[in-house]
RNA sequence: GGACGCGUAGCUCAGUGGUAGAGCACUGUGUUGACAUCGCAGGGGUCGCAGGUUCAAUCCCUGCCGCGUCCACCA
């Protein structure tokens, strides 16, 4: 029996282990259509968060959709070795237990440290999407630095290298001094922050002096420590103030060298005093500038850790100074020398690393690049073909503006946690790129050979993730069946770093785009639309959440509140809310077993006589073909709030109630057992419509109503073959009107149970004596919650349809208050009825609105009429 | 500086070229054996502002105001 008390915790995770033991999430219809997401990989040291559960319900729902549709579906999931972020947590870690350092005990100890640390805590997030309900396809579960994609990231790096789509090569990255690595633009994130503008005067040498008189040009800098590492001033070309000068020097104050003036466009006139100072090692547009002016050289005067390093023109006591305090310095010193224009305070914008939060610094080195401006190509082309299309579709032109732009990508990082590159280098410095060390070794001839220290970017690896997973570079059975896979699920914050890098490499490996479909969710926010962070304190955390409400209703809440990738505001009283909704339907299961309803044996439903099962079978198939479009759609909304009103607007707020009486004791047998078949039919299809949604609730009940196969391998509606009857219908939703029209008088009246149908009815067609005949248990159990024994009174005019109902009632509580419901509905009803007279008699509407728009205002039109006088009538005869 | 999104009931949000919707909140009411995590009824909106197109605009167009996000080399 279905317990009273509906309590998730007590079948949640029994059913998920009943799936996952019968193997249920494996694909097992190889001669059905596959069906294949592959999962944002989580990092593999990570754990749920409430944007997870987002992005999972997502998949699950599309994953279970197709597999009761009969595609063979398989949801690909594995862990990202997320190489910053888990050796940052891995470092953490160690200096809190006191342990040495990382490079105190060296690569390889360390590297097993993290191996540990996996092992201790890789199981994690994958116990909690099995919480969550993600029916991934674990047998296969992967990782980003298991054996086989090892081999594949390998083969990648090798083909770019020999296609000359990946090499080395000196310039400014993005140094991150706190985790002594570079990153890419991407992983940079600029801040605005309050600084200051500095004003220095830089003399002229030899004597030289300005048109205007000046011994001096003035450069303006929001970082004055940068001056030690100038080689030049630079000037617009056709900046008269300065043409005299350019080819001179001036002296580059503390430093001692002398610079050249040189003329260049990147020098803006408008701008300050129209001269800028050029610091080639450590400015990206100065860079630029040194390249189209290679005379003056580069100096670099920082170190790995962003410190003032031995460099030439650099006094003995900066080296060792931090920036900030070698920009304090060097502003003191230029004071001292009265070289200082002026100062002001100025808002800045400071890059910061997104993962250390220290201020990134343009540094000089070695590194390797994807030439990804040519491999973009190709992704570009398809999407603007349509090969892969994104919803909603305003994500496409993000994707195209970066595609557009995109500058290489720094591939290589300073760290001990990922890929580590497969480069030799001879002592000559020659370098040999090969998949292993022999191969390298036979390409240099004899010579030592040490291997690069680097490891690759993890975006480098999880762009194969849609093609290593399935066992690339080998060209195995997966590979053709699920490449590309059908619709990527994402948030839209990693479009560039993972989708624009998967739809690269997918093209250039596969020759075929890597899914068909992008589908980009928006961020979970805080109630008040805060984003979410540990430092604000206001994360909700997932596991937290399924334990109070079930994993079902906040499935459901996430689900009904994702419209087209807008920003999720997550409230609380939500989630309550469909966890109400989840007991609703529980109740109504129960109600159903009570009344001796089953499981339907049938997918099909029984042949119905009575209005109410053939009304309530019409809803079942106008509620599934809505939910087919809603998938088509992506529109998961939707998806909630049909299969939502359908749960409980219409089963359970009309339908059994509308059975009651035909259940009850006495009641025509046959009619009966119609009722009780077509009710679990209907509850059958309920639940396989809501299980993508919330399978957990649907699978017990499922088995609750019946002994039978596990509900999560069922087969959707047949909805093009369910019948739908116009004229039961029809008969319904007259039933329904009427007894609201009752119900809503039923605050002034009580109808005495003495009060039998039919009532008294005025203007009534034979079909709506007819109607009021058959459905007269209903209407009287329906009509009458507030019945009690009251005396025989006076009568209660209810105009509905074409009919006047003059329903006896019991004592009048306020006749006052029923008059002026009546007047108010005589008001809608003429404010309807001269809005609709208005538009009828506008040539302009008549002539060129659509037919059935003019046709439909003439029946409201006549309705409107007929109810008006109707109304004004009972309420004369009210007095 | 570019690009995009949003502004509809107290709150969170759907929606449509032709009578404005939902959930929650609110008010009133109800202990009929599915469900008080519930039932029933009710109040509440000049659809940001101003123009334009149209017979008709919350919806299409333009401008403005307000909020948010992403990208970008203002030294």
């Amino acid at each position: 029996m279905i317990d009273r008390i509906f309590d998730p915790a007590s079948f949640e995770q029994r059913w998920y282990a009943h799936w996952e033991r019968n193997a249920r999430f494996r694909p097992a219809r190889p001669d059905a259509q596959p069906f294949t997401i592959v999962i944002p990989p989580p990092n593999v040291t990570g754990s749920l968060h409430i944007g997870h559960a987002l992005d999972n319900t997502l998949q699950d729902i599309l994953i279970r959709w197709h597999r009761l549709n009969g595609r063979d579906a398989r949801w690909i999931v594995g862990t990202d070795h997320a190489g910053i972020a888990t050796q940052m947590v891995v470092e953490r870690r160690l200096a809190e237990a006191q342990q040495p350092g990382r490079t105190a005990m060296g690569r390889a100890a360390f590297e097993a440290k993290v191996w540990e640390w996996k092992a201790e805590s890789g199981g994690t997030i994958t116990g909690q999407l099995r919480r969550l309900g993600a029916s991934c396809d674990w047998a296969n579960e992967r990782f980003t630095m298991d054996d086989g994609f090892n081999a594949a990231v390998i083969k990648v790096f090798v083909e770019l290298y020999n296609q000359k789509l990946l090499y080395r090569d000196k310039r400014l990255v993005n140094w991150d001094p706190k985790l002594k690595t570079a990153i890419s633009d991407l992983e940079v994130e600029t801040r605005e922050v309050a600084g200051t503008f500095t004003h220095i005067r830089y003399p002229l040498a030899d004597g030289a002096v300005l048109d205007s008189g000046a011994d001096h040009i003035i450069v303006a800098t929001t970082r004055p420590e940068t001056m030690l590492g100038d080689t030049a001033v630079a000037v617009h070309p056709e900046d008269a103030r300065y043409a005299s000068v350019i080819g001179k020097f001036v002296e580059l104050p503390i430093t001692g060298r002398r610079i050249p003036i040189i003329a260049d466009e990147h020098a803006d006139p408008e701008l300050g005093s129209g001269a800028v100072k050029i610091t080639p090692a450590h400015d990206f547009n100065d860079w630029a500038v040194y390249e189209r002016n290679k005379a003056i050289g580069w100096i670099n005067i920082l170190d790995a850790e962003a410190n003032i390093c031995v460099a030439d023109g650099v006094p003995a006591a900066y080296v060792g100074l931090t920036r900030e305090a070698a920009r304090k310095q060097v502003v003191a010193d230029l004071e001292a020398l009265d070289r200082i224009e002026r100062i002001e305070n100025k808002t800045i914008q400071m890059p910061y690393g997104d993962r250390s939060g220290v201020v990134i610094e343009p540094w000089l080195t070695d590194q390797w690049y994807v030439n990804a401006g040519e491999l973009a190509k190709d992704a570009l082309a398809a999407v603007h073909d349509g090969r892969t299309r994104f919803v909603p579709a305003t994500w496409e032109k993000t994707y195209f503006n970066w595609m557009e732009n995109i500058q290489p990508w720094c591939v290589s990082r300073q760290l001990w946690w990922g890929h580590r590159i497969p480069a030799w280098y001879a002592p000559d410095g020659r370098v040999f790129v090969a998949e292993t060390q022999a191969e390298a070794q036979a390409q240099a001839g004899d010579v030592a050979l040490t291997r690069d220290e680097d490891v690759l970017d993890t975006w480098f690896s999880s762009a194969l993730w849609p093609f290593a997973t399935l066992g690339w570079p080998a060209e195995t059975p997966d590979v053709a069946r699920h490449y590309p896979g059908d619709v990527l699920v994402t948030g839209f914050d990693i479009i560039f770093f993972w989708v624009a890098r998967m739809m690269m490499q997918g093209l250039h490996f596969m020759d075929e785009v890597p899914f068909r479909t992008v589908y980009c969710h928006g961020l979970v926010r805080d109630a008040k639309g805060q984003k979410m962070s540990k430092s604000k304190g206001n994360t909700v955390d997932p596991l937290v959440l399924i334990d109070k409400y079930g994993a079902d209703a906040l499935r459901f809440t996430l689900t009904a509140m994702e419209t087209q990738g807008r920003d999720i505001k997550l409230n609380e009283s939500r989630i309550e809310g469909y966890r109400n909704f989840a007991t609703k339907l529980w109740n109504a299961a129960r109600f159903a077993q009570m009344n001796g309803i089953a499981g339907h044996p049938d997918i099909m439903p029984p042949a119905a006589t009575q209005p109410v099962n053939r009304w309530i079978i019409g809803e079942v198939k106008q509620t599934a073909r809505a939910l087919e479009q809603a998938i088509a759609d992506f529109r998961f909304d939707a998806y909630a709030d049909a299969i939502y009103k359908l749960v409980w607007s219409r089963f359970c707020d009309w339908y059994l109630e509308l059975i009651k009486p035909l259940l009850a004791e006495g009641a025509d047998a046959d009619v009966a057992a119609e009722t009780r078949s077509t009710a679990g039919w209907a509850l059958d299809q309920i639940l396989v419509m809501l299980h993508p949604v919330m399978p957990f609730l649907t699978e017990e009940l499922w088995h609750q109503l019946g002994t039978r196969d596990d509900l999560i391998l069922a087969q959707w509606v047949a909805t093009a073959a369910l019948p739908e009857d116009a004229a039961a219908s029809a008969d319904i939703d007259w039933l329904i009107g009427l007894i609201s029209e009752i119900r809503s008088a039923r605050t002034e009246v009580n109808v005495p149970p003495s009060a039998k149908l039919p009532f008294a009815v005025e203007g009534a067609s034979p079909e709506t004596t007819a109607r009021l005949a058959a459905n007269a248990p209903a209407i009287e159990r329906l009509a009458r919650v507030t019945a009690g024994a009251a005396p025989e009174g006076g009568r209660l005019q209810l105009v509905h349809g074409e009919a006047t109902f003059l329903i006896p009632i019991g004592d009048v509580i306020d006749l006052a208050a029923e008059k002026a419901r009546l007047d108010k509905a005589l008001a809608a009803a003429i404010k309807e009825r001269d809005a609709l007279a208005g538009r009828l008699g506008n040539p302009g509407f008549t002539e060129k609105a659509k037919p059935e728009a003019v046709e439909k205002a003439r029946e409201d039109h006549e309705a409107r009429s007929a109810e008006a006088e109707r109304l004004a009538a009972a309420l004369a005869r009210l007095g």
